[in-house]
DNA sequence: CTCAGTGTTCAGTG
DNA sequence: TCACTGAACACTGA
């Protein structure tokens, strides 16, 4: 569930089964790299028979809020999710098809039962997501390093374009740089510059005041949207370049009608319309 | 068989 | 320090 919206919808769904209840099962994955070394054993001592308190997220990062420390936290990677028992699984745009709504879901890492019967999973495909154990998860790193939230702390334009001044870096791997903007991934990056007609190779610091208020201005718009839809990519605008950016055959068009162009930038795939952003 | 992918991190280079 | 590139990580599906 990678980027800001989709975390942020899990946050919603682990906050509605899991805020009040009393965690009473814990089943852990045997998967050394996605729980870092930490065995079975210290998560069920810090978490059966705690109350979950509350669940946060700051950027791509979710974690539970307990009635003791410490917390876990997570980070779902590429292909990590959270589901609940009759959910409906997002959909990811690069991996379509297959029947993903069974109970128990494929690949669960960490499952959690709780006194009123409700469960949470975190599932993942891959191994790239992360489950850890944190005393102060917003002190302590990754999430301490994190830069601003969009939803959560998104800094005034006039701030904004402080933390572009004097930059050198290209806008697009800083957009997706955690520190920068926490939450921002590739996709949401490439929609945002479309939207706001940047060249994504554009040095930081030279964007002008009022393009860095539009840039300000489409990250939000953006993703509050995409978080209002509950990130279900089929209820994001038609207009948006989100729907056509893997179209690899054939013309490759906006909505408007206007060239897709690709091509590599920081190590990922880029899709920007040469002609409307500059 | 090969390649790329909603992501992050580390080594090497300038 | 900043910032870029490429590779690694792991594994599936086109």
């Amino acid at each position: 569930m990678p980027e800001l919206p989709e975390v942020e919808r899990g946050r919603r769904l682990a906050r509605a089964v899991a805020r009040g209840r009393t965690i009473v099962k814990v089943t852990c994955a045997r998967d050394a790299i996605v729980f870092e070394g930490v065995g079975a054993a210290r998560f069920h001592r810090a978490l059966v028979g705690r109350l979950v308190v509350e669940v946060r997220r700051r950027g791509k990062h979710l974690w539970l809020e307990l009635d003791r420390r410490p917390w876990p936290c997570v980070h779902f990677g590429m292909t990590g999710a959270l589901r609940t028992p009759g959910d409906t699984p997002l959909r990811l745009a690069s991996s379509p098809r297959q029947d993903d709504s069974g109970w128990p879901p494929r690949f669960v890492k960490l499952h959690l039962v709780f006194d009123d019967g409700g469960e949470l999973a975190v599932v993942n495909k891959r191994r790239f997501g992360r489950i850890r154990l944190r005393t102060d998860p917003a002190r302590e790193p990754p999430i301490c390093d994190l830069g601003f939230d969009p939803l959560l702390d998104l800094p005034s334009p006039k701030a904004f374009a402080k933390l572009l001044a004097g930059r050198t870096a290209m806008i697009k791997p800083l957009l997706m740089d955690q520190r920068f903007a926490a939450g921002v991934g590739n996709w949401i990056a490439d929609e945002v510059l479309y939207q706001a007609r940047i060249d994504p190779r554009r040095p930081a610091g030279s964007l002008s005041g009022e393009e860095a208020g539009r840039l300000r201005g489409k990250l939000k718009q953006i993703i509050d949207r995409a978080v209002a839809v509950e990130a279900i990519k089929a209820r994001l605008p038609r207009t948006w370049l989100f729907h056509r950016r893997w179209h690899r055959d054939g013309a490759e068009r906006t909505a408007r009608g206007e060239r897709i162009e690709r091509f590599t930038l920081a190590g990922r795939t880029t899709a920007w319309v040469p002609q409307v952003q500059r």
